[in-house]
RNA sequence: GGGCGUGUAGCUCAGGGGUAGAGCAUCUGCCUUUUAAGCAGAGGGUCGAUGGUUCGAGACCAUCCACGCUCACCA
């Protein structure tokens, strides 16, 4: 706040934030604070003896049986005074009820007067149904639990004639709901909802990995060569050692020398950082599930992709079919094969197979697919398959053997000349995994990886970088192994039927507030 | 980064040169089974910021800021 801010508004009292002026609302509610603590209640009690969840009492009232005594807290959302007696509804963490609250027999009731939407209660009392039919607690006893400072945006709903439930202004900017997330957690239900199914999806992919006897793990986030993905990091300094450090962009080089170490199967769900740009699929640090298991190949591991995303989709929706913009789909294993090669052929009618890098340029002309200058024939045949097939791959699809220019970390094809095995998991014209048979020479992978350094040297930022102690690694032997990546962000997004990464994160990367 | 939009009360939004608006929320009064409770009244705004045009700008112009959608790049 400015000299020149002070002198037209009077000095802020202790208790007034100085980085902003006050509203009529919030001087109000700092009002009722203060005749609430001159009546002896404390706005911000220690704890109090739940019994029972809102939704527990409705679920277990039975008109013809005795009255039951409960206790519920939660906050206030909605308030209908009537003078002598008032209703209210209270939110917990598993939905809302009704409370009556009645002069007569509550001693609190006068303080409820100074009581808002917002505001933390509890209440005790005994459970009956109104005239108008809604399952509600008669208070005996209401406790301030915590007092709300600041209005919150009040949405009312309403169930119409067919049933249905209709929301009255929402809470719907975007950025505030982003960058107060916590408001938009306590007014729109359906958001809690979708970060519970994530942490569903994520407790299910660990019990799925621990009974097949994989073992979790934990490798470094700070990383003094980045590897295992294309992407520019994030870079950062340890002053100690005075070196720089990167922040991963994958785990797969650090969980391949474990597997070197000899274990069977190794996985980590974790934050990598990519320092790109930012929009529906892409924030700037994302969860990734990794996971590596040795003496297998990428056709054993699109079985157990399959059956694994078949069970996150029963855990989290409780049906294999998921709909997505008008699209349904089932996830119920087997997923169509169908390699690079084929499916541009059905799509384009075009056979790219042994077409050298002139020849693909033509054809992707002819397609109107946009190459640039850059491109070697790896990358014109991806795009072709970005443009032309991959947006048709709605029903769950592993594509197979990718150009191994692309795939600097996988292993030749063992018939295909020129191809990886490598696959991905396309559903609803995106991807949503990477997997592959792991190169496992270290001959070879050296000369992968000079040819991603000289790709560097030509201004390729993106290019990996050339891992000597990973190299090393694999000079001692790495059994064969299967590999796959599961962005867990854009999996949650398919299986909750978001379009946006930002709903389902719950903090995403904003610029800063002012 | 380009294109298109948006920014007005706590929330959701109207208004497009001449007194700053609505619904909800808030406050006052009435109301002891209401439920988008109701009825009557009231308060609440540097109309994103800064310049400019004009007798007069929330509106028109310029610049900037923030956000959204979209295209390009990337998981």
């Amino acid at each position: 706040m400015t000299e020149q801010h002070n002198q037209k508004h009077p000095a802020p009292s202790p208790s007034t934030p100085e980085h902003e002026d006050l509203n009529v609302l919030m001087v109000r509610r700092r009002e009722e604070l203060e005749n609430l603590k001159s009546v002896g209640i404390n706005p911000y009690a220690y704890e109090f003896d739940r019994t029972h969840f809102s939704t527990d009492v409705v679920s277990a009232f039975k008109d013809d049986e005795p009255q039951r005594i409960v206790a519920v807290s939660g906050r206030i959302t909605s308030i209908r005074r009537m003078g002598k007696a008032s209703f209210c509804h209270i939110q917990d963490s598993k939905g809302k009820i009704q409370l009556y609250l009645k002069k007569e027999g509550l001693a609190a009731y006068d303080a409820f007067k100074q009581m808002d939407i917002g505001d933390i209660i509890g209440v005790k009392g005994y459970v009956f149904r109104t005239k108008m039919g809604e399952v509600s607690i008669h208070a005996r006893e209401l406790t301030l639990l915590a007092k709300s400072l600041r209005p919150l945006p009040v949405v009312k709903e309403k169930v119409d004639e067919q049933g249905n439930k209709v929301i009255y202004d929402p809470f719907s900017d975007k950025e505030l709901r982003y960058r107060q997330r916590y408001v938009d957690l306590i007014v729109n239900q359906d958001v809690r909802e979708v970060f519970v199914k994530r942490a569903r999806m994520v407790s299910t992919i660990r019990k799925f990995l621990d009974e097949r006897g994989y073992l979790e793990v934990e490798t470094p986030v700070l990383q003094p060569i980045y590897g295992g993905a294309s992407a520019r990091p994030f870079k950062s300094h340890h002053n100690a050692l005075d070196v720089d450090l990167y922040l991963r962009i994958a785990d797969e080089l650090y969980l391949k020398r474990l597997i070197v170490g000899g274990y069977d199967g190794v996985y980590e769900i974790s934050k990598d950082f990519r320092n790109e740009g930012m929009d529906k699929t892409h924030n700037p640090e994302f969860t990734m599930l990794e996971l590596y298991v040795a003496y297998k190949d990428y056709r054993w591991m699109m079985e157990l992709t399959e059956q694994m995303v078949y069970d996150l989709a029963l855990a989290v929706n409780g049906t294999p079919l998921a709909s997505l913009g008008g699209n349904e789909i089932n996830f119920t294993p087997p997923w169509k094969r169908i390699s690079m090669f084929e499916v541009i052929h059905e799509f384009t009618g075009k056979d790219l197979r042994g077409k050298n890098e002139q020849e693909l340029r033509a054809i992707a002309k002819e397609l109107h697919v946009e190459v640039e200058p850059s491109f070697g024939t790896g990358a014109v045949i991806d795009e072709i398959f970005s443009e032309k097939a991959e947006p048709h791959l709605i029903q769950p699809t592993f594509v197979t053997d990718y150009p191994v220019e692309m795939s600097p970390l996988a292993k030749k094809h063992r018939t295909e000349a020129g191809l990886v095995e490598r696959f991905e998991g396309i559903v609803n014209g995106h991807e949503i995994c990477n997997a592959f048979s792991e190169l496992n020479d270290p001959l070879d992978q050296r000369a992968r990886f000079e040819d991603q350094m000289s790709l560097r040297a030509r201004g390729d930022e993106e290019a990996q970088v050339l891992d000597e102690d990973y190299l090393r690694a694999l000079e001692y032997g790495m059994p064969p192994t299967a590999g796959l990546g599961i962005g867990i962000d854009r999996l949650t997004m398919l299986l909750t039927n978001k379009d946006s990464i930002r709903d389902v994160i719950f903090f995403p990367q904003m610029k800063p507030e002012k």
